[in-house]
DNA sequence: GGGGAGAGATGCCGC
DNA sequence: GCGGCATTTCTCCCC
């Protein structure tokens, strides 16, 4: 546990290897460059940036801009440091799949670890599983006279977000996208009517896009394949959020 | 710029403000509280995590655990900080999307800020696009007499990776995928094939899969449709880094 | 800005 | 572990 300004290369080498050795989580800002191989093969010369070395031995490297780390190694990987020619060398190791990372630093800003303890859950509600359940839940919303029969159905090709029949006794088959549908989410429908179609011996089957908004190619290749869309938001309130149904696995 | 070791949450929102203005990469150390209204809805309870606020004003949560943030914020997002009841609160606002970020945080464990200058840039190979410009380059390597007519053209339902011809002069569609192939890169190749049929009114054309692997059930539908699968590996050298080709519009 | 698709995608769940 | 798929996906590129 511990933090420092512009501390020299040598000591961070020490301070790093303690660290990691009691799992805490490591900052370093600093001016690095970094070569990795694995995967692909990527390098980035110098920049400022900052290296975050995690309890579980994720390695993230962060640039100033952006959500994303641009070079990372994921969890369980081995971290050698050495320090030479007045530089700090990282060596970070991953096998399955095989690969390497090296990051090369000039000079480091600030160092600081620290134990840390996060028992929390994240609860998070607006997901497309909450959409399939809402329908499944409130049928009315379909304005089709839908009869649920299972929520996310199994298939050897996929799982069907909701399975039910319309007011004529159809077999109805919806599939939700929490965002704006696109041709993909069209040709994952086409994908479970055809299976259903085939594995069931049935030969209409209708097909439904639940979502907020649709892109228009998708429109025209739903309306090309003869199905349909119906506008629909994600729920956003975690009133909803029961425990979830059960699937019927008939499929 | 600066470095503290459990600054009392007073300091820490002048310290904020003060780097925020400036647009300095912060990393904050601390216990705290996440809840996030915008294009969903999730809560997190108390816990030790890092946040970042980048010179982008992009805003990241990290938990112990685990490559992504566990709540975040996107680049250009407001960030307000207040002090009150010993807490230290951070109020992150988004327009378009409309979004929301409410921290409360207890206590801060470290606090630095830094300017940070990073102009390199990251150089990958080994990505898709590299599969099909070695593809386009060498084409034996798909052993069909394949000759290559254009590289990423562009149709209104996606680009198509390589087309070309095999040595029988009928038209040949070439979807690349860098890892296994599945299910959604067969529909993909199927929904070009479709598409140049019927924009050009050819009755034949073949459709392949470059990969290094595909799924059972991929080669499976593949084989349904009348397509084919070859095993390629994406280039893991920086030799082959050429200036992109340029595409020939006609579809 | 919309649309389409890749990513060293990651992460989750089911079999 | 494989397979299928959602993600507050993000990010890039082209029209």
């Amino acid at each position: 546990m511990g933090s420092y300004l512009e501390p020299d290369n040598e000591k961070v080498k020490g301070l790093l290897e303690k660290a990691i050795a009691r799992n805490e989580m490591i900052i370093l800002t600093c001016n690095c460059r970094v070569d990795y191989k694995g995967r692909a093969v990527s390098e980035l010369d110098f920049g400022d940036r900052v290296i975050m070395v995690k309890p579980d031995n994720t390695l993230i490297v962060h640039r100033p801009e952006g959500r994303n780390p641009v070079n990372w190694m994921s969890a369980g990987s081995s971290i050698k440091a050495e320090f030479y020619d007045e530089l700090l060398e990282l060596n970070v190791e991953n096998i399955n799949p095989r690969e390497h990372m090296n990051i090369l630093i000039k000079r480091v800003s600030s160092y600081s670890s620290h134990k840390m303890q996060d028992g929390s859950k994240l609860r998070v509600v607006g997901s497309e599983a909450d959409m399939a359940r809402m329908i499944y839940e409130k049928p009315s919303l379909l304005n089709c006279g839908f009869k649920p029969l299972s929520l996310e159905e199994q298939t050897k090709y996929g799982f069907i977000d909701v399975l039910g029949h319309n007011n004529k006794g159809e077999l109805m088959i919806v599939e939700c996208k929490r965002y704006k549908a696109d041709l993909s989410a069209v040709t994952q429908l086409r994908r479970y009517v055809e299976r259903v179609k085939k594995s069931k011996g049935i030969n209409k089957i209708i097909g439904l896009i639940a979502a907020p908004s649709i892109t228009k190619n998708a429109e025209a290749m739903l309306k090309d394949w003869g199905f349909n869309y119906v506008k629909i938001e994600p729920p956003m309130s975690f009133i909803l959020d029961k425990s979830r149904q059960r699937r019927i696995n008939t499929y």
